[in-house]
RNA sequence: CGCGAAGUAGAGCAGCGGUAGCUCGUCGGGCUCAUAACCCGAAGGUCGGAGGUUCGAACCCUCCCUUCGCAACCA
């Protein structure tokens, strides 16, 4: 009684003859199909053979934008990113077709129109132009956003929506014609987790709000790291080793330790004050450092203008590493080292010390576009209002005062532990991973050998991975859970004797391989459907046995 | 299937025709104001594979492999 959309149709695939290839695709062969071409066509819902029914949509002529598109983007924006810029090649050399911008549903934004009774509108019609809607949430000036030529409107997104936003929407907006249109459209390649793709239902992933639990103050940590590798080229990794990595070498030892010693001199060897500036001693090094504090707010907003953030987070780091070098050429605590320091040794750290806190202040403008609440906290050591935030103070050595006294160090970032990440660690993987329970197990051996078979017996067993969708405990059962077990091509019920050993709530997701073809058999009133492989210490701990990575529920296993 | 992007040292990246480089990590040494930075040195790469063009290829060309993405009632 429902229209299907294309992946709910199953059948068999004329090209490979997958007995379970999509309307839209088969995963087997990858070929891309239409409903239509499927053998045996049912509908994954309810099993029914679908009928083929007439239905009227509305459609958005793209063609007619093609020309315009082509001039805007093909020539007036090389500048791109590679795969923005290709994928929008590809689409417009093939040519722009008219596209659906209605469907059958009975959830969406309904067609505002007479006729249209039981449409909805494409999510892609509707979803972009929330982003106006949203902006008119939020102010009354909304229009001076979208409607003004001084604006520069920038998409960011993943790289699974840049047509969307390339072509689809500007064309919309073209139409329309007194919108602007995207300036840039800096799509990201994907970030993983660990080596995985992301899964919030599969619960494969950070959370925001226990990260914060977790670290406490280190808000921006999180921050950097993701900056720092941001998949601005390619799909990335967020690995908790490398948010280790990063935070106590680069925050902690470069950044961190820095502004620390700075300030820690500073207290020691100028009475808590801004030194004076002494120009007429001045040398190389002090004009080289003056050089780069310059160079680097020139470079960094051009990399920040050119959407390259890692560099620029980069750029930052390393003018705060050339910090470190030029307090350690100067070496002004030897200089104060001494019996009784003269006048010229004074004035010498002065210098060196004023040079610190001009490159401290510069840092905490620098670094206030990605890591605000470390700016914060820098503003409040040395005392000075949030004005002086304003990037065009960047570059400048006369931030702080003379003579103006500052408070003592706060350390604006904390060494991460290996326990603190072994514990994220084990809080991804679901069960708790302990090393020294594993590896070489000598009393595994101890259990029986079997007898050798041949691959014909091995081959009577039909192993499948499946997905556990559901699971609960069997009431009058200590150690049974009930599984509600996906096969990819069909939904079983397993009883497994697993209770005591995992939560059911804990193992929701969970891929596992499945021996599919055991006879079925009843346990405590259910019949269950297969059998669950587990692998079982000495000491009786079970552990499941599932592929390396994800893969489609129902793949075959040998 | 097609189209787009990517594949360079343990990790992250740069190089895009002329002796493979940067940051972190690892190992050895120096120094020490600091949450230990800084300096010196070392190990680690058949630049996804195979052909080709060239005096010379990570870079240009051809073919192939792998990963991700694209056409959904997902955003």
């Amino acid at each position: 009684k429902i229209f299907l959309a294309d992946r709910y149709i199953t059948g068999t695939c004329p090209i490979c003859g997958n007995p379970n290839a999509f309307g839209d695709q088969c995963e087997r062969c990858g070929s891309s199909l239409s409903p239509d071409q499927l053998i045996n066509p049912r509908s994954t819902l309810s099993d029914a053979v679908p009928v083929k029914r007439k239905t009227k949509h509305w459609y958005f002529p793209l063609q007619h934008y093609e020309k315009f598109l082509k001039e805007w983007i093909l020539n007036g924006h090389t500048e791109w990113k590679n795969n923005v810029y290709g994928q929008c090649k590809s689409w417009l050399d093939n040519g722009l077709q008219s596209r659906a911008m209605t469907r059958d549903g009975n959830w969406g934004i309904k067609v505002p129109l007479p006729d249209a009774e039981g449409k909805v509108l494409y999510v892609w019609f509707d979803a972009p132009i929330g982003y106006i809607s949203a902006t008119k949430e939020l102010t009354p000036k909304w229009a001076d956003y979208w409607q003004q030529t001084d604006t520069k409107l920038v998409h960011f997104i993943g790289k699974d929506n840049i047509v969307f936003h390339c072509i689809i929407f500007p064309a919309m907006l073209l139409a329309h014609g007194h919108f602007v249109l995207p300036d840039n459209v800096p799509a990201n390649e994907f970030l993983n987790i660990e080596g995985e793709k992301v899964s919030t239902s599969r619960n494969w992933a950070v959370w925001v709000h226990e990260y914060l639990e977790d670290f406490p103050g280190c808000e921006d940590v999180l921050r950097y790291v993701l900056c720092a590798n941001a998949p601005e080229t390619k799909d990335n990794d967020f690995t908790w080793k490398d948010f280790q990595d990063r935070n106590n070498s680069e925050l902690v030892s470069i950044f961190g330790n820095f502004v620390n010693r700075t300030f820690v001199l500073m207290h020691k060897l100028c009475k808590g004050k801004v030194p004076f500036w002494h120009e007429n001693i001045k040398e190389a090094s002090d004009t080289e450092l003056i050089r780069q504090i310059e160079q680097t707010k020139v470079a960094v907003e051009n990399l920040i203008e050119q959407y390259k953030f890692r560099d620029a987070l980069y750029s930052i780091i390393d003018l705060a590493r050339k910090g470190n070098k030029y307090l350690q050429d100067k070496e002004p605590w030897k200089k104060a080292g001494k019996e009784t320091t003269t006048p010229e040794d004074q004035e010498k750290i002065d210098n060196c010390l004023f040079l610190c806190l001009q490159l401290t202040a510069n840092l905490t403008i620098l670094i206030n576009p990605f890591l605000p609440a470390t700016a914060k906290k820098l503003l409040n050591m040395m005392k000075v209002v949030e004005r002086m935030l304003e990037w065009e103070n960047a570059g400048r050595t006369d931030l702080l005062k003379m003579g103006y006294s500052l408070r003592p160090p706060v350390l604006l970032f904390r060494k991460i532990e290996d326990e603190e990440i072994q514990k994220q660690m084990e809080k991804l993987h679901g069960n708790t991973i302990k090393p020294e329970n594993g590896i070489t197990d000598s009393s595994a051996l101890l259990t029986e050998k079997k007898q050798e078979i041949q691959y014909t017996d091995f081959e009577k067993l039909e192993l499948r991975t499946g997905i556990i969708l559901s699971a609960e405990k069997v009431a009058k059962a200590d150690k049974l859970l009930k599984l509600e077990v996906d096969m990819g091509f069909e939904k079983r019920i397993i009883v497994s004797g697993i209770a005591l050993h995992f939560k059911p709530e804990d193992i929701l997701g969970k891929q596992v391989v499945v021996v599919a073809n055991l006879a079925p058999r009843k346990m405590k009133g259910i019949e269950s459907n297969g059998m669950i492989l587990m692998a079982e210490d000495s000491k009786g701990r079970l552990v499941f046995v599932a592929p390396d990575e994800m893969i489609g529920a129902g793949s075959d296993v040998r």
